[in-house]
DNA sequence: TATGCGTGGGT
DNA sequence: TACCCAAGCAT
């Protein structure tokens, strides 16, 4: 493939207008462009920047992150959220020290095996990191394109993702493939912003059919509207004599997975028999509860309803420890990978509600 | 293939 | 306030 118009318009808008000087613009390896691009899904550049700072400085190179502890990677991500891609990323690394002596592959096929690399990831390390020609779709490119090509309907349906794949695919060139991967990002969040894009200033303004159309406020569609559930649980915040509160690792999947945070009680079990459910699960001997204020957390898919309560633990404490849990004090506990409403909680006074 | 997975910013 | 969404991937 040539390098048509778009691309040329594109790649002269990036020169005079682009991104140039992002912390994982400096010595593109591909271990540092492929931390850059994990952190980067799904996230904005402005939250990624601190937290990639402290991360290379910690995990240098691939080595060093593949024989970290992994409360170490987990808590370098507390806050980033998507926990998930910590894991992955830790996986991966090890994957590439075992089974590539420490060097990333270069090839789609072989990127796109390692854990939560897939098909836009791997082309953003190829192209980035290697200065080869692929062809990537993020939510920036996604937008860029709904809107250059007037493809309707919402991203998320497959039908509709295969064919911005298809155009992402016909306009990448076989020149410049950094900055032209690098560009039209930077376009979609410079200037064809998902609100009041500045179409006066873009380079593509001449061959965009939904601005041709005045549409571009259609594209791309967006996602049916669904009603959150609103869903209910427990804290527990269960403090001994010398005041350490007791912190209980999450289970490896779903929400929060493999982070520290404080024991969690199903809602189905009313607040008299809080006391009673701490025996029974933990083994400890609890005063009775005072509740916390609670609040609701926001998550994609549901609301939580985080209800706080707090209980002393009387005397010698028999925990029934499987490995998964720990008393800390509250400032040696905001230092751990906590879920960020409860790194909030333990970080504020608590404003006893007594029942 | 539709859904689960976090948090913070924009409107 | 409440909703939408963001440099997606795994299952």
């Amino acid at each position: 493939m040539t390098t048509d118009s778009f691309a040329e318009q594109l790649l002269a808008w990036y020169d005079q207008h682009g991104r140039h000087n992002l912390p994982w613009h400096n010595n593109r390896t591909a271990y540092r462009v492929w931390v850059s691009e994990i952190m980067l899904q799904q996230t904005q550049v402005a939250t990624v920047v601190p937290y990639y700072q402290a991360f290379m400085e910690r995990f240098p190179n691939v080595e060093a992150l593949a024989e970290a502890p992994v409360d170490d990677v987990l808590s370098y991500w507390s806050g980033l959220g998507y926990y998930a891609r910590a894991r992955n990323l830790q996986t991966a690394a090890q994957t590439v020290v075992e089974d590539f002596g420490g060097l990333f592959p270069e090839t789609q096929e072989e990127l796109e095996g390692l854990k939560g690399i897939g098909r836009s990831t791997a082309a953003a390390i190829i192209a980035q990191a290697f200065g080869k020609r692929a062809a990537i779709l993020d939510g920036n490119v996604k937008r860029v394109l709904a809107r250059y090509h007037a493809v309707p309907g919402w991203p998320g349906q497959t039908r509709v993702l295969n064919q911005l794949w298809e155009h992402a695919e016909a306009h990448t060139p076989d020149t410049r493939v950094r900055d032209y991967t690098q560009g039209i990002m930077d376009l979609g969040a410079m200037v064809c912003t998902r609100s009041r894009p500045a179409c006066t200033d873009c380079p593509l303004q001449t061959g965009c059919k939904a601005y041709a159309r005045e549409e571009i406020h259609l594209y791309p569609g967006s996602r049916p509207k669904k009603a959150k559930p609103e869903k209910t649980t427990w804290m527990l915040i269960l403090e001994d004599k010398e005041g350490r509160v007791l912190l209980e690792r999450r289970p490896p999947s779903g929400i929060w997975g493999g982070l520290w945070s404080l024991p969690e009680i199903d809602p189905a079990y009313g607040a008299e028999e809080l006391q009673a459910a701490c025996e029974h699960n933990l083994g400890l001997d609890c005063t009775e509860p005072e509740l916390i204020r609670g609040f609701r957390h926001t998550f994609s898919h549901y609301h939580l309803h985080i209800q706080p309560a707090r209980l002393s633990v009387a005397g010698e404490h028999t925990l029934r420890d499987n490995g998964q849990h720990k008393w800390l004090h509250r400032h040696e506990a905001l230092s751990l990978g906590l879920p960020a409403p409860i790194r909030a909680l333990l970080a504020t006074p608590d404003q006893a509600i007594l029942l």
